[in-house]
Formats: C-alpha cells, structure tokens, sequence
DNA sequence: AATGAATGAGAGTTCATTCAT
DNA sequence: TATGAATGAACTCTCATTCAT
C-alpha cells in the first residue's frame, strides 16, 4: 500500500460517493454515509478531498474524463458527421443504461448545489459537449447539415438526452432506452437534414 | 386587510422563496432568509405553509398553474400542429426571457431535492408536458409530423428548452434567447416534418 | 352574556384544558389545542387565565376545591375516626375511577412542571391532605389509632391512594379499583389499629 | 483515554443530566444545558444517547439498576418476610437520603413526560417492585402476612414511599427521613400482621 | 497515513403570548 | 369582550470538519 495504495483509495471512496450520492441525492448525503461505504474513517475522506463539495466535483470530473475518453473512441472511427451525432446519441444513452448509477450523479446530481459549485460543474462538462459542438460544426461545414447555430442545437441534443434519461431513471428504469435513442437519433437528425437537395428533382 | 390580507401576504411570502431560491439554491437558501426577505416572522411562513419543501412545492404549482394558462392562450387561436409546436417553443423561452427568475425555480431547482419532493415536483410538471404531448399526437394523428414516439419527443423537446434555458440564466442572459428559440424551433419542426411527400415530383 | 356568561366560558376553558392536560400531558399540550376544544380562540385564553401555568394552577384548585366540598359531604355523617379513614380511602378511589380524565390532571399532571409550579400545586393540595391528617389526629386523641406520626402516616396514605390510582390510569383502568380500595383500607384501618388493648383479657 | 474514557464521559453526561434535570424538571431542562454542566459540546450528547428522551431513560435504568443491586444485598441475609419488608422501607428511604439528587430524578422527572415515554419509564421500574411483591407473596404463602392483594399492597407502599420521598425533598429536607422510615415500615408491618394469633393469651 | 471522537454553528420548526382589529 | 394572525425566542438535533492519538 504506497503510491498505488492511496489511488486504489481514492478510488474506492469516488465508488463510494457516486453510489450514496444516487442514492440519497447530494445534500442529503453525508459525508460519514461516505465513509462508511468506503470502509474508510469519516477523517481520511478529508485527506483526499478538500471538502464534500470538491468531492461531488472530483468524482464529476472522474466520470466526464472516462465518459469523453469512451465517446472519443467510439467516434472516431466514423467519417460522416451525420453518422457521428446519430452515434453520439446512441452511445450516451446506450452509456446510461449500462451504467444507470454514475449517470444519475451526472445527469440528477449534477444541478444539485449553490450557484458556485453549478458553475464549476458545468465547466467539467465543457470539453464533453465541446465534442458534441465539433460534430455539428463540421457537419454544416461540410454542408451536410443545416446552418442552424451550433451552440444552440449542441444545448437542444444534450438538453434531450439528459431529460430522456431522468425521465428513464426517475420513472425507475421501465421503458426501453434504446428504442428512445433511436427515436432520438432519427428526430435530430432529421431536424439537421439539409432540405434543399431533396427538393431538387 | 381581510381576505385580500392573506391571500396578499401567502402571495408576499411565495415571491421571497422565488427571489431566495433563485439566488442561493433550494437547499442553501433557509426559512428565515425567505421570512426577512418577505418581511415576516418566520414562525409566520409556517402559517401558510407546512414546511420548507412545503413551500417550494406550492411555489412551483402556482408557476406552472400560471404557465399552462397563458400558453393554453397561446396555442387555442393555432390550428395547425406544426406551428403549434412552432409556438409552444418560442413562447416558453419567451416566458423565461420576461421572468428569469420564476425560470429559475421552475428549471434549477426543481430538481433539487430528495427523492420524495422531487417525485412530487415532477407531479406538478405533468400538465404542461401533456400540453406538449398532445400536439405532437394531433400532429401525427393528421399525418403533418413523423410518426415517433410522442413521449419520447415530449421528453426531448422539453428537455432542450430547459437545457437553452439554463445556459442562458448560468451564462448570466448574454445570449440572445428568442434567436435561440427560433433555432429550436426550426430544428424539431425539421425533425418532425413529414420527409416522404416532399420527394414525391 | 354578561355575569354568567364570564363564568360560563371560564369553566368552559378549564373543561377543555382538564381534557387536553389530561390526554396530552401538561408539557405536550399547547395552548392552541385548549382554545379549539373549548371553542374560544387562542388570545381569549389570555383573557381569562394570566399564563398556561396559571390555567394548570386554576384548573387543579378548581378540582380541589370539587374534591373537597364532596370528601366533606361524605365524611361529615360519620363518627368514627377508623370508619372515617376507611370511607376517604374508599371515597378517594371511587372519585377516580368516576372522573378518571379529572384524576388524570390532578394525579399524573400534577408534577408535570417546573419547581416553581411544583411548588404552588403542593400549596393547592394542603386543605385535602389536611383533612386527611385530622382524621388521623382524632384517631389518636380517641385512643383508637396507634400513636404514629400523622404527617408521616398522612403522607403514606395519600401516596398509596395516589400510586394505585396512576397505575390503575397507566394500565387502561384494567382492574377492580374498588377491590383494591378495600384492600387498602383493610391495609391502613389495620396498620393503624391500636392492637395492645385487644390482647388484654 | 480509550474505553474507560468513553465509559466516563458517558457516565459524566449522565451526572450532568441528573443535576440539571433535578434541579429544573426534565421538560424545562435543556440538552444545551446538560452539555454545559457536562462539559461536553451539544453534539457530544448525540454520540452517546439517541435523544433527549433517551437520555432521561438510560439515567433512570443507571438509577434502578444500582438501586436493585443494593437492595438484593440488603434483602439476601434476611429470612423473615415481615423483618425483609421492614428492611426495605427503611432502605429505600435511607438510599433517598443518602442520595437525594438521584432520588429526585427517579421520583419527581420519572413521570414528566409524555405518554410513550412514561410508559418505557414504568417498564423499568419493574423489577425493583417485583422485588417487593415477592416479599409479600412470600409473606402471605408462610402464613406471617395476611392475604391482602399483593399487587395492591405493593403499589400502596411503593406510593407511601415515593410521596414521602417527595415531601423530603420539596420541603428541603427538612424533616428526619429515617424516623419517617419507622413509622412506615411499623404501619405496613402492623397492617400486614396476622391479627388472629394475638388473641390467643 | 489513518482514525473516529469531538466540536459547535446552524438548521427547521413550534408555540406561549401579544395586539390591531 | 373576543378574535386569531403575527411574532420571535428557544428548542432539539445534524453534520461538515478538525485534530489528538
């Protein structure tokens, strides 16, 4: 237990934290839950993070790096951009339902704070849906999508996402997630279809 | 001061929560906050509501009961579907331009809160969803919109004006809204368009 | 509604405050509670009684006074210092068990209170107790009580009295009371039976 | 300071509560108040009792415990059931006045509260009146004592006992205890004495 | 590095009492 | 005289954070 000790837990309490945290929602968390569930003493949590806020925004941070790290992956390999949004759709969801327990710190917890900490929140999610945003953009530059403001519609998709997931994860879990995607992927899609050549016989 | 008293000061007091959940949070913001903000004794908010939850619940149901109102207004003079989603979209963000603060409960904070209040909260969303909803049936029901699951639309659509509208209030009202609006609205009456008419010479 | 009337409400508003006491306890009873029961509202108490203690205070005098018109009335007719105890004894427990929710105040909530109070309710309790000692006083100057100390004996009985009642009141009036009245004299009226005189020839 | 230390501040906080509640009345007390004369923080009192309420009940169950144990002790060597009664009375007395901080927590705050709690309250006040009932089932069985109810008995001299405890202690202490003690235990023994052999020369 | 007992500020809520009507 | 809405002090209990061991 050195240097591998203290990563393994660290570790192990951010496991712990995302599992109350869904459970029981931020504020009504406390850090002793925490440190119960990481098997840990209430006084070590503090020697890893600086306070119950910087955890909430740490274990946020831990899960937006694999999140952007795993779409990374799964897009890059696809050419179109349409094809790319239809994917980035698909895989988010299809990431919420593999994972129902970290999405609900993401996606509920997330807004669950004071102004100050919101802020710093929505800063880890940038680079996040900075992906989404590069999509659109290449794609109306490629004009294969409509020039519709790209800040706007990356805002609209991940707006739909994040609300068809609550709606999954509060409505505990019952319909089919993946048939929403689809839905999803052919709405948006639709939605940045370029019109114009298909009126051209 | 009779009748109109009361009702004036309930009236006094729901407004202070709105200010001093907007500023500081659900959670962060205290009862007697609300009380110095409305100018009463704080035993006096327990006179007209039973708790703290109590308040924002009853907070979030007169807003909503005023917003399915006025855009029951709105959207009765509209018969085509289309344009009523057209309009529905438009005159959402339109409200949260004109009052960012009632906004800001209505988008922020309801979901801030344990598991119980917010089930409760996502109760009182009901009514304007199904507003929403029903035009997206009516719109398939006469073939002008694609046949996709409403529900799932519903959650998509509504989830991306709350999303614009987010960004919008956390970036401090910089962007300009009604753009944004119509940038929404264009991208799901595009998405929702009946595609096959069109490619027919 | 003038002379009566004043009465009439008082005693109104200590009826209600015997029940309230009575089922709530002292402490647990608010003020509110016995202003709805006795159909007056809240300030209205304050006309009659200077403070919730007060009205405790009002209410046990009342009863005592009650308490001792009537152990008079039924005492006076008899001679017989043994057969008077006898008849408090019995007399006491038979009140009891017809007013139990008047017993209730003046035996459970009776200690319910600060020092002070506790103190001014023993002063309200003094003409019945002395009653009590007087009996035993006479007793002794006949010659047909042993010479024991009357406060002590005084105190005994009206503690025996006392516990039997509460426990009677704590078990939901589940046995004979009567039954242990007798008991009880038997106990006292024997204790206190000049027994040298007997075993002379 | 590691399991004595924790068994000693528990029992330093159970000091400070049976002062301060002797002294005010466990409603008027204060948990504040228990923590001051305790020398802990507010909080402190939480590690080690679950309530207030809870903390009235482990000082009582200390209080009855020790009492029980003493008494056993003080009953073991004595055969004659008569001479066993006696012995208690005085006992019970004697330990009243040896320790009239503790005597008026268990006789004056054992009844101030509300219903649940005195309930829990009577529950373990029980095996120390077992104790006594057995001495008078034992009493009657040889023959010594005459067949009164001994559950009535019991609770007649309980109430003697803890009346006479009361007086002691809300008149200041100020009358001689144990010559009170005599009296009583000459009163119940001469009223549980078997009459007929006295008339036999 | 790790512990977990201790801290104490601060929360929501209640309720005896007052006073304008 | 009667009302009952309003008051605000005071309560119990919680919990993020610290620090002696």
């Amino acid at each position: 237990m050195r240097e591998t000790g203290r990563a393994e837990k660290r570790a192990r309490i951010l496991e712990a934290a995302s599992r109350v945290f869904a459970s029981k929602g931020f504020f009504a968390a406390t850090v002793a839950e925490v440190a119960r569930e990481a098997k840990v003493a209430d006084g070590t949590i503090y020697l890893y993070f600086r306070s119950k806020d910087d955890l909430l925004l740490r274990l946020v941070e831990a899960r937006m790096n694999a999140l952007c790290r795993a779409m990374q992956e799964v897009l890059a390999p696809i050419e179109d951009p349409v094809e790319k949004l239809s994917a980035f759709i698909r895989y988010h969801l299809e990431m919420v339902e593999r994972s129902p327990e970290e999405a609900q710190v993401l996606i509920v917890e997330l807004r669950q704070s004071g102004p100050d900490l919101k802020r710093e929140l929505a800063e880890l999610m940038r680079p996040y849906l900075a992906m989404l945003q590069r999509i659109l953009e290449e794609g109306i530059a490629r004009g294969v999508m409509r020039p519709l403001d790209p800040r706007a519609v990356r805002h609209a998709i991940f707006g739909a996402l994040d609300e068809v997931a609550l709606a999954w994860l509060l409505r505990g879990r019952r319909f089919d997630l993946a048939q929403n995607a689809e839905q999803l992927a052919e709405l948006f899609v639709g939605g940045l279809a370029q019109t114009s050549p298909r009126s051209t016989p």
